[in-house]
DNA sequence: GAGATATACTTGAGTACACAAACAGACTAG
DNA sequence: CTAGTCTGTTTGTGTACTCAAGTATATCTC
């Protein structure tokens, strides 16, 4: 019967999935008030401006922050409208379009993230001893998807400039 | 700057959303193809299953799978439309309604429960060792939310039929 | 060159939530 | 009893995604 013994596979993907959406729901108040941005929205000017010339093609961005294409699409609607990002074309590949951080969007940023980072660090700091996080994050990170799938910026050149040949 | 030191806190949450993003989405797609069922649906069947009568209130259920009150109305309006799922009007207290699920609902949910919790012990079988399946499940129950705020049975059936002079 | 196939992106349509406000029943205080 | 407050649920409205299908460019094979 399922009733008496329950995987803790599943308990971990429960677990995994409550404090998701309990976490994510916090924080987007927060963000929402500190600077009308949600997490998605954070995390991709995070992305951005970590990024080499604070650009990246949308496709590995959309990877990166784990969302499909067309979401990607949705979501940078968004914050251009907002001036927080801007299109720019590659001139190469002209498939390709890139995300480009604004100045704007870097002052967003930079304002919310000093609330953010704080109040997550806090989270963690209350509940875990740093290498209980480190931890964490190694366990987590043999979960799929949890990197994205194109996360590493030398990738991410490396086929927005495609070698001859490569596959 | 922003850059170079990325918290590990970050890291930990930012890992956890793509991981219960991708997982979410693939599990979705398996249960879908099961039984015409989300993997929230699927999470509310087994929470009731398990409920002694097969039944709960909907705050409380609420609460177990971490969706607001008004998330659980539409949700159960599904699960109701399929018949998966019954209302049932508290005697005692004519603000409650319990869900109950219906040998329908039971029957789903033992038909989608065997492929969806194969593949889900699966995928951390392939990943990691029995004993840090644990670890995760225990780190993870530190994180806010992670449980729920009333799953314990004991407790939802207490709050049930209020015990007189109780606040 | 002419397909065929793959890649990057957008669009149409649908869905699964969220929050805020409304409402009904229950308890508490005077 | 009346008034006020708390609790459980529903409803209105909005939004952040999803998938499937479509367009445009690039590449590979002949």
């Amino acid at each position: 019967m399922l009733n008496s013994q329950v995987p803790s596979a599943l308990t971990a993907f429960v677990r995994l999935a409550n404090a998701h959406g309990a976490m994510e729901r916090a924080f987007n108040q927060e963000l929402q008030a500190a600077g009308r941005i949600t997490v998605t929205d954070f995390e991709v000017l995070r992305r951005l401006a970590e990024a080499p010339d604070g650009r990246m093609r949308r496709i590995d961005l959309a990877h990166a922050v784990g969302v499909t294409p067309s979401g990607i699409t949705r979501l940078l609607e968004g914050l251009e409208a907002s001036k927080l990002v801007a299109k720019h074309h590659c001139t190469e590949d002209h498939r390709v379009t890139y995300a480009v951080v604004t100045d704007a969007g870097r002052g967003v940023l930079q304002c919310t993230a000093e609330a953010h980072l704080a109040s997550l660090v806090t989270l963690f700091a209350d509940r875990f001893r740093p290498e209980e996080v480190d931890q964490l994050v190694a366990l987590l990170g043999r979960l799929p998807g949890a990197e994205g799938r194109a996360s590493c910026p030398a990738v991410a050149l490396e086929r927005a400039r495609p070698t001859r040949g490569a596959r």
